[in-house]
DNA sequence: CTGAAATGATAGTAATACTATCACAAAAAA
DNA sequence: TTTTTTGTGATAGTATTACTATCATTTCAG
């Protein structure tokens, strides 16, 4: 037996809830596979089907279209982290050191930690990083947005400035700088990687210790 | 007769130069029109054709596919936005100041210019903000980097890092603080119109003042 | 054991993302 | 001027994508 983690995502992002059944963890875990291996446009409900033996028709009954699986899988990494973040400040009284703590969620989310066993945390972040942004950058955003579609990434914004409130309360900006240390950790590690002209850190083999180092540096110093 | 900036683009980009003919300066001036009118996804060559009066092989022949056109307008823009910079910082001395024209050029790039006439330079900010992200978020970045489709990005960033390096050389990430101000600005213009409770700063009627004083504040303290 | 729910199998449609071919007009070269 | 080249339009066609619909079968809960 295994206690599993069950993340409450809004229900609009699905037909039927995935947590929920077989076939649904399967979706969960190939599509993350797929989209981690194909990226996101070339990735298709067709090629899912087949690399798990269902078809097409099944993977519709979950999901309306790949948009709202991509929001879906989005929403799951940031409800992972929020509660990795939660967890491993439980017992800090020191804000400081939980916004490092937040810091190396960002960065780090996917390794030393156990996990849900149909999801590759680390092939999710990596999904995270390289097509994130696709989930909010549409025509449809704001009326996902009035759905509630968004509401993990506002409620992790929210949880983190209260943190960077905590340190400083007479910073004005601490939404903008919670959601700036989140892009700018998924931004600088695929820029390390792809276009490595754009940053001054460097990523060798998944290690993301400079990216850690810098955020913390960016924080200390806005806060001081 | 008329004074016309022309920008030279990497020539991959393109199978024929758009710059060189009618048809050409119509496909960009009304490729900006329609992505801004239908987003990037569900804009299509076949409606752009209809658009214009033209077809969609005619269209073909200047551009394999729209996310190459997509690469083509973002570094367009982005040419612009370093020629805008490059003359208003012309005659200043000190780098504080090229810094503040550099922040109010990556939140203004449309407004005060004149520009040139078949580039709507709103509208083009508005696609950059909205569908930027999306020109390198893809499965070929690395084959599409060597070939030279983000050197304008790099070599904006390459610019503005110098600034940052004027202002102060001990600060050990000139160009990720370059690169973050301008997503940045982006980002929290994007967030203030569709997700609000993702940034602190709002923007009414296109009036971007609060990211600008953000973005200084953010630079100014980070270089102190 | 029975009935309901979940899945599989198959088919079909409209739209998308192209490619190919031919005809015509205008501009450039001879 | 004539001839070529180049650019554009018109039309057609193909493979793939993004679905929707229907019916049969399996699974599992009561």
């Amino acid at each position: 037996m295994s206690l599993q983690i069950r993340f409450t995502l809004n229900d609009g992002l699905y037909l039927k809830d995935p947590q929920d059944s077989k076939l649904g963890k399967n979706i969960i875990q190939h599509s993350i596979i797929l989209i981690d291996e194909c990226g996101f446009e070339s990735f298709t409900f067709k090629k899912l089907a087949e690399r798990i033996g269902s078809t097409e028709a099944s993977i519709y009954r979950y999901f309306e279209n790949k948009h709202l699986l991509l929001i879906f899988l989005v929403n799951w990494y940031l409800e992972w982290v929020s509660y990795l973040i939660q967890i491993n400040t439980l017992n800090l009284s020191d804000a400081r050191l939980k916004l490092k703590v937040i810091i190396h969620s960002f960065v780090f989310a996917s390794k030393d930690n156990p996990g849900v066993d149909y999801v590759n945390e680390s092939k999710l972040h990596n999904i995270v990083i390289s097509e994130g942004v696709k989930a909010y950058h549409t025509k449809e955003v704001d009326a996902e947005n009035s759905k509630g579609f968004f509401t993990s990434y506002k409620n992790l914004a929210t949880s983190v400035s209260n943190v960077i409130s905590e340190i400083n309360p007479k910073f004005e900006y601490p939404y903008a700088l919670a959601t700036n240390l989140f892009e700018m950790s998924n931004n600088h590690i695929y820029f390390a990687k792809h276009l490595p002209r754009l940053t001054d850190i460097s990523v060798n083999e998944n290690n993301v210790d400079e990216v850690e180092i810098m955020l913390n540096y960016f924080a200390e110093k806005l806060l001081s």
